[in-house]
RNA sequence: GGGAGCGUAGCUCAGUUGGCAGAGCACCACGCUGUGGCCGUGGCGGUCGCGGGUUCAAGUCCCGUCGCUCCUCCCA
């Protein structure tokens, strides 16, 4: 019986890799222009930090963690996202100590337990940042500019995306909100679904993204949270958008944006693809101005997104489709013909690699006009060593683009390659 | 959570009313005994996703199961 990988949980080839690395590449060039560090925080975490950080209703906690004990019974999980995980070192750390804004991003693979399709796996990789220190709504604007920018980079066009924005309120704002939904839910009762009956009393917001048919038609016109905002929270939203303006930044306004995790506050963003089908959010962030205080730290505000790489790259490589084959990877490549020359080759490619050059041989017993072939998709030059070029104590070398082939002595190219091949 | 489609060679896929499991690409050998890209000939390669059922006979029909994909929804 063969062993298969885990449903949900997907190699990353070799042929594949490449678009991986130039995309954290640029992911880790547009955070540090922001001024953002990279902080790496554990895979496992105690259940709780998310079960309070997150949120016992989310359905992220609730439904799509992985749960286990630890040999000692300790309940752990594999993390879903990574705010709660950056939040709980800023505290252990005392990093509020410092006094000053903490900008911090991390890019790595996170776990949810969810019926894996297109550009949603069971193990997948968010890149995201969190600033965390400032109430300044020029911040939120600053930290959307980021993801804007970060998409130029990705040469995304501006036109096929759309940044969807709205305000749920601070905490002191939810109580009123939350007695608005359950006021407009509970006269419609009838109508909600049984989960949906339960969330009326822990967790009315949740009502808003359920899946049922009955549930989503009461969301659609029930109350918004833009309409009960405090007067702070009223002009941060409008300063955010004032800021937004100012930097050129089209947004949408849409009051029906709740996000899936609790502790989000006041501003909430999606950044969308237009061209993607179903799972078309790239992004989405907001503020989190309670989690700091939540997990054990002082009352300290903050913002930040968290993006998902699997849908970068789908974008991508169909962008990059067309861009054909990639050069050779190797400089050169070694094609010995018989036993001696194995063996003086495999000195030679120690000594030229030492040199800085990317050189590969045969291990695989072929022919000569094999070895040739795999030289000629693979190498930019061969080098070609039998009993007769032994003899004489040279080594061909053939240029593969061009077909020039010359005898060079073979101490001159060990000792200095790089004025043979360039 | 709800709906639909698809699993056949390493890859992309044919396979008719149930009747000998195929092609292209890739790989290997040879033509061309020590020189790649082009061409030709041959070869290697399969529990037809898995398990059961119907049948003289199942890749094909039926049931179950696992996986993948798409839509809806949610999200990254």
């Amino acid at each position: 019986m063969k062993v298969e990988s885990v449903r949900g949980m997907r190699d990353i080839l070799p042929e594949e890799t490449p678009l991986w690395q130039k995309l954290e590449a640029e992911i880790r060039a547009a955070f540090a222009l922001y001024g953002y560090r990279e902080i790496r925080v554990p895979l496992v975490e105690r259940v709780e930090l998310f079960s309070r950080g997150v949120g016992e209703e989310t359905e992220v906690v609730d439904k799509q963690m992985y749960v286990f004990p630890d040999r000692k019974g300790l309940p752990l999980a594999l993390r879903p996202e990574a705010t709660a995980s950056v939040v709980r070192a800023y505290v252990e750390h005392g990093l509020h100590a410092k006094g000053d804004l903490a900008k911090l991003y991390y890019l790595g693979a996170m776990f949810r337990y969810e019926k894996p399709q297109l550009g949603r796996q069971r193990q997948f990789h968010q890149y995201g940042v969190e600033a965390i220190g400032s109430l300044d709504p020029a911040l939120d604007a600053e930290v959307m500019d980021l993801a804007w920018h970060l998409m130029e980079r990705l040469a995304l066009r501006r036109e096929g995306l759309l940044l969807r924005l709205n305000s749920i309120g601070c905490r002191d704002d939810r109580p009123v909100y939350r007695e608005a939904l359950q006021g407009y839910f509970a006269a419609r009762v009838g109508d909600l679904c049984p989960e949906c009956r339960r969330r009326l009393e822990t967790n009315p917001l949740r009502i808003l993204d359920c899946k049922e048919e009955g549930c989503r038609a009461l969301a659609r016109s029930a109350p918004r949270s833009v309409d009960h905002l405090c007067p702070g929270c009223r002009q941060h939203f409008a300063d955010v958008q004032a800021h937004l303006a100012d930097l050129g930044l089209a947004h949408e306004f849409d009051p029906t944006l709740v996000r899936g995790l609790d502790y989000y506050t006041r501003t909430v963003f999606e950044l969308c693809s237009r061209d993607l089908g179903a799972q078309d959010a790239l992004l989405g962030g907001g503020r989190y101005d309670d989690l700091v205080e939540l997990l054990g730290g002082p009352p300290t505000p903050a913002v930040g997104f968290a993006g998902g790489m699997e849908r970068l790259v789908i974008v991508l490589s169909a962008q990059q489709g067309a861009e054909g084959a990639s050069a050779p990877a190797l400089d050169l490549y070694l094609v010995p013909i018989g036993d001696d020359a194995r063996r003086e080759g495999a000195k030679l490619l120690a000594a030229v690699r030492r040199s800085g050059l990317s050189v590969d041989t045969d291990y695989m017993g072929r022919s000569l006009r094999k070895a040739m072939q795999v030289a000629g998709r693979t190498a930019r030059y061969a080098a070609i060593l039998g009993p007769d070029e032994l003899a004489r104590g040279e080594i061909k070398l053939k240029n593969l683009a061009t077909g020039e082939e010359k005898a060079v002595r073979l101490p001159q190219f060990a000792a200095d390659p790089h004025t043979l091949i360039r």
